[in-house]
DNA sequence: CGATTTTTTGAATCATATCAACGTACGTGG
DNA sequence: CCACGTACGTTGATATGATTCAAAAAATCG
């Protein structure tokens, strides 16, 4: 169980076998099964998630009630809510799990004593938030330069795997269009190659 | 020139006077006038720059042309490619100047030895760097969810001070639509009021 | 297997883009 | 200080991509 993560860790930052063990110690497992969530819009976000196995999503609802979601989490990814985490107010988002999933988590105040255990792990934290926010300046500039049909092909070449496992639903969601146009952006593919 | 910077390091951190001052040595002063580049596409973005006075952008131009702001900076803020800046590789971004502006650039080995010295930095661009993804999580959401007026009156709401000194073209072109539908979204938005 | 969820399809509609033209403001060099 | 050029903003007519509503077909779950 904890070993998808002591990879991802060692991917990272260079720590001893005995730094290995004590950090490990500060998570935590936790198993969500399909529609479980792990966060409820207006909650606080109190842990930030490993996904050791399965698949998560991050959604807001709008004042219609559409769901939009702003991410999805496979295995070897993080999910959480950094802004309710870090200010401790209610999160506008929702995560829940698209399948059973298994997870490790490290509750706020066990990743403060982490850092300030091994501080290697400042550095960790760090560039995983760098790549989230550059993710999400290219989907910014994707969103604003790009069709729907663009969004998609870029969308399937960069996260082939969560495109082949979750419902269609719910990458319309992503791309910001309706599961119909979707649909039929990928009619007009499949004849386009034929 | 560097009071500005001291005020928004002291509103995030603690620091010692003496600690201050050694800080700020890490920080240059930079002058540019309007049009001037920051960053061009395809060079490696070797510094990040606070804004002391004056206006940037940030943006990326996309194959048929077309620009595409993904950030403004005035006073107060911080602006740089932060991808480019972590892995040394071109950026696919460009920042110049929207009006005559002065700038504190810390390199980003002077970074490096700053957080050496000042660890207490670590926090700071972490909360920064927290902040910036805050920011680009909401702006993704309000692309997916919210059609061209409400996007506007959003930013006219989160950005007061930017709305009211960067020229129309720069709004549409951060907002995703084309000058001529900000014109009429404007014209129907007076239009009701009156 | 039946029940629900997901995907597909069609027709009408809507928001925004595009193309083209004109008006206005701005600042820069003569 | 004026005039000219360039950048910016507005407007109209038309085109287009995506949505909406409605319903049927297909896939998946319990």
């Amino acid at each position: 169980m904890f070993e998808p993560l002591r990879d991802h860790i060692r991917k990272r930052i260079d720590l001893t076998e005995e730094e290995f063990v004590r950090s490990l110690e500060y998570f935590h497992p936790r198993r969500l099964k399909r529609h479980q969530f792990l966060l409820q819009e207006g909650d606080v976000c109190k842990h930030v998630a490993f996904v050791v196995s399965g698949c998560l999503r991050c959604y807001s609802v709008d004042s219609e009630g559409e769901e939009h979601i702003v991410q999805f989490a496979i295995e070897d990814w993080w999910i959480s809510d950094p802004y309710s985490m870090l200010t401790g107010e209610p999160s506008q988002y929702s995560i829940d799990a698209l399948e059973d999933s298994e997870l490790l988590l490290l509750e706020k105040d066990s990743e403060q004593r982490l850092l300030r255990d091994i501080p290697k792990f400042e550095r960790m934290f760090r560039l995983l938030l760098e790549n989230r926010f550059v993710a999400n300046q290219r989907r910014i500039t994707s969103v604003l330069s790009a069709s729907a049909e663009e969004r998609y092909l870029n969308f399937l070449k960069m996260y082939p795997a969560i495109a082949s496992r979750v419902p269609q639903v719910h990458i319309a969601s992503y791309l910001g269009i309706t599961p119909q146009s979707l649909s039929r952006i990928r009619r007009g593919m499949s004849e386009k190659k034929a």
